[in-house]
Order: structure tokens, then sequence, then C-alpha cells
DNA sequence: CAGTACGCCTGGTAGC
DNA sequence: TGCTACCAGGCGTACT
């Protein structure tokens, strides 16, 4: 599932691929998933690719941008293809990991398909259909709640000891859900927030607000760094994880897992622990017993 | 206002 | 083998 690793790697991928690349027509095969009308971005242009937290923020030069939640299995495939005889030309991608419903392109799992004016294309798939791609003009960005409801970028400044400590004396929630929580930090999702947890030694169902500053600090570095590791090993693709990059191609960062899908293994301290798997808000919940109190 | 339960979905898997 | 039941999971919404 993306967070913010993936996004931002899709965000490279994307800007390194799409910039400059104008909007011949957009096919919707499944409405709910574009919100907007095709027509307010053919003939466009692709300006810049813009992330925030774990949305995908397409800028365009006529006035307006496009969107893009990947929630669960949403996945953003590009295909060059100078040389397409039709437009249902399929494109068989050599790689293991499937689209939802294949390895050709577009999948059974395929919404929404960019068409640019060169005759590439950018595939939108997404098994579960939680995601989401809306236009919205570059104007109104400032006051959409999508985006301006969310908490500070973990990598930006004012992602301070002092901020983390102000929101976690607040709150006697389990730590874990504090990190999930969109609203407090942006861009952190289970993978990350497990992973960074173990990294600071830290029970992930500890109220937040027993933390001490000291730990606070910990935490916070904790979590810049499985997130620029994530970044650095281009996301990660294990298990459940649907995750590919704009070519298609898998993360390595579950090579690198500290607890997250470990459940029954040994801790990486060789402590003696050995990864337990619990459920916090619902949500599968991985720690060593040993070192993380 | 905060906390909780539910709904959205499908593919994979466990159980029969 | 084929069927059904259940689960994962980000996040909005409705309800307590």
């Amino acid at each position: 599932m993306p967070e913010l690793p993936e996004v931002e790697t899709i965000r490279r991928g994307l800007a390194a691929k799409i910039k400059g690349l104008k909007i011949k027509k957009v096919e919707v095969l499944l409405a709910k998933q574009f919100q907007g009308k095709p027509s307010e971005v053919e003939g466009a242009k692709v300006v810049d690719v813009r992330r925030r937290g774990k949305i995908n923020i397409i800028e365009l030069n006529n006035g307006k941008s496009l969107l893009i939640h990947l929630k669960l299995t949403g996945q953003l495939v590009f295909a060059q293809s100078s040389n397409i005889k039709a437009p249902s030309s399929k494109i068989v991608l050599g790689h293991p990991i499937p689209f939802g419903g294949g390895n050709t392109l577009p999948a059974k799992s395929t919404h929404i398909i960019f068409n640019f004016s060169d005759g590439s294309r950018l595939f939108y798939n997404d098994v579960r259909q939680f995601g989401w791609i809306k236009v919205v003009p570059l104007g109104d960005l400032g006051n959409l709640s999508d985006l301006n409801k969310l908490g500070p970028e973990p990598f930006d400044k004012e992602f301070t000891s002092e901020y983390l400590q102000k929101i976690f004396s607040k709150t006697g929630k389990p730590v874990k859900l504090v990190l999930m929580d969109q609203e407090k930090m942006a861009g952190v999702g289970n993978i990350y927030a497990n992973d960074a947890l173990w990294e600071a030694r830290i029970d992930p169902q500890i109220p937040a607000k027993q933390l001490d500053n000291l730990t606070i600090e910990q935490l916070r570095k904790a979590i810049v760094k499985v997130l620029e590791e994530g970044i650095r090993y281009g996301g990660s693709t294990g298990g459940d994880e649907a995750f590919v990059n704009v070519e298609g191609h898998p993360g390595a960062y579950q090579k690198h897992f500290r607890v997250y899908q470990r459940q029954g293994e040994k801790c990486l301290r060789n402590d003696g622990g050995v990864i337990e798997r619990t459920a916090l808000g619902g949500r599968g919940t991985f720690f060593c017993p040993k070192c993380q109190k």
C-alpha cells in the first residue's frame, strides 16, 4: 500500500516520464475513480508533478491539476509506445509483479488510461478500487480539504521534536495510531510506522502522552530514517503489497523490513526476541517484545 | 469534541 | 474439487 516512499518513488518516475507531455485523451473505464471530466484536462500539458503526503499532484498548463490517491492497491504505470498501431495494443512488461488481472496492460484492474499526444500512455490500475483521481483547479488547491487537513511532511523543518511533544502530550492513543494519523503527520502508513517504532525501540501500543522528550526525538529521527530508506530502495513490494513504480517494477525496501510482516522471525537486534503480530486499530502491528518497551 | 463502528472492494486463503 | 466465509486496509462518514 503506497505510503510516502512509494508515492514519492512514483512522483519521481512520473516527473521524469510525463513532464512536458500533452494529454490527448483520457479513457475513464470506472467512473467513480475519476472525479471531474476528461475534457477539463485533455489538450493540456504536464508542467510538474508534486507530492503532499500520500497524494500526487500533476500540475497542468491550463489552470488545472490532477490529484491522485492510490489508497491500497492503486498503480500508475507508464508505457512508452512510439510506434503503436492501435490504442488497445497490449504492452507486455517483463517482470513477475502482476497488475491485478495479469501482467499486460491494460489489465483487468486498469480503470483509467491517459493517452499522451506522442503515443505514450499512463495506466491507472486499482484492484480494490479505493483510490481516486480528481480534477482540481490549481487555484483551489490551497483550500482543498484533501490537502490542507494534512499534518506536516516528515522531511519539513516544522517536523520537530517540539511539534511531536505537543501533539503527543494531547492524546492517550497508542503512539502507532498517532503516527498513522494523516492530520498529525503526512505520509506515514502501516509499514513505516511499524518499522520506525522498532527503530526507536518503542512499544507501538504505548499511549503517546507517556513518551519522554528523549524518546520522542529518537522517534522523530527514526521516522525520517525509515522513510528516507524507503525512498532510497524505491518503495516496498512484498507479501500483500501491490506496489510497482511507473515502469512497472517492484521496490526493494521489503528486503529491509525491520518488523513489518516478520512475525515469528528473530529480532534483527539479535536480542533473543521474536517478532509478534497483533492488531491495533484493526491494523496489523509488528514488534519485538524484547526491545520495544 | 472525541472515540468507535462501518462501508467501500476484490483476490487470496482457510475451512468444509 | 468447488463452494462459502472471512480478511486486509486508508480514510470518509455516521453515530454514540
